[in-house]
DNA sequence: ATAGTCTATCGACAATCTTCGATACATGAG
DNA sequence: CTCATGTATCGAAGATTGTCGATAGACTAT
């Protein structure tokens, strides 16, 4: 694929103006990104640990194999939400801050709710 | 499918201190609601027009077949997100207000990161 | 009652996704 | 250099998803 990375740099909120289709596809696939179990949680591990974690921790927790989990480990970087370290031969990943504060912006609805 | 829906009403912030399987994939379904360009296309008319929105004035922005309108109004419906009310032949859409506040809060990681 | 209109469901097809085993690549140790 | 280990990629199988045409259900007006 050419698509441009990160698409969580070109998305727009749900409570934009207006919206483009390729702003509605970059928003989408920031949602897609988490829209499995498995990411879910290795977010939520990431988030609660503060740290940087090495791929080879996750396996255990997730209950998945090498392979499957360095799949994820991909999706969740490429849609720009992870940052990925190398470190000797481990990869070590963590959380982008812009992003988290992109991703809070496009789901923040409240302004048209309440 | 048994699943209970609007699995925005049992899903767990991203930034949760420990999140459960059941929590990770109702979590996840939530995401997956909005992992589509239509559905956040969908989402976005909703939220600009301020009022309930009948399902035939959709189908003209999106481009795409009555039926295929009516299975997005569905996944979303489903996940919790949107009200349906029946008005004579019409169904209208809104945006569920207790569901906008869930979702912007399952998506805040700023405590995390900033 | 009949016809017309809006919506939801069904069946099918193509595309995408998740997962795995096998394997290649990269790094550090001996 | 050789070996062991962590990681990424490849290829394939099974499941899920998006889309459509056809059709059924619900409501209104005549």
């Amino acid at each position: 694929m050419s698509e441009p990375l990160a698409a969580v740099a070109c998305c727009a909120p749900l409570a934009a103006p207006t919206i483009s289709d390729e702003e509605a596809e970059a928003t989408a696939d920031v949602f897609r990104a988490l829209a499995d179990r498995h990411r879910v949680k290795i977010v939520n591990l990431l988030a609660t640990s503060g740290e940087p974690v090495c791929a080879c921790e996750l396996i255990a927790p997730l209950g998945l194999g090498q392979p499957t989990v360095s799949h994820h480990l991909k999706k969740l970087t490429d849609a720009g939400l992870l940052d990925r370290e190398q470190r000797g031969k481990w990869a070590y990943f963590s959380l982008n801050s812009d992003a988290l504060r992109t991703l809070a912006a496009v789901a923040d609805l409240k302004g048209v709710c309440c």
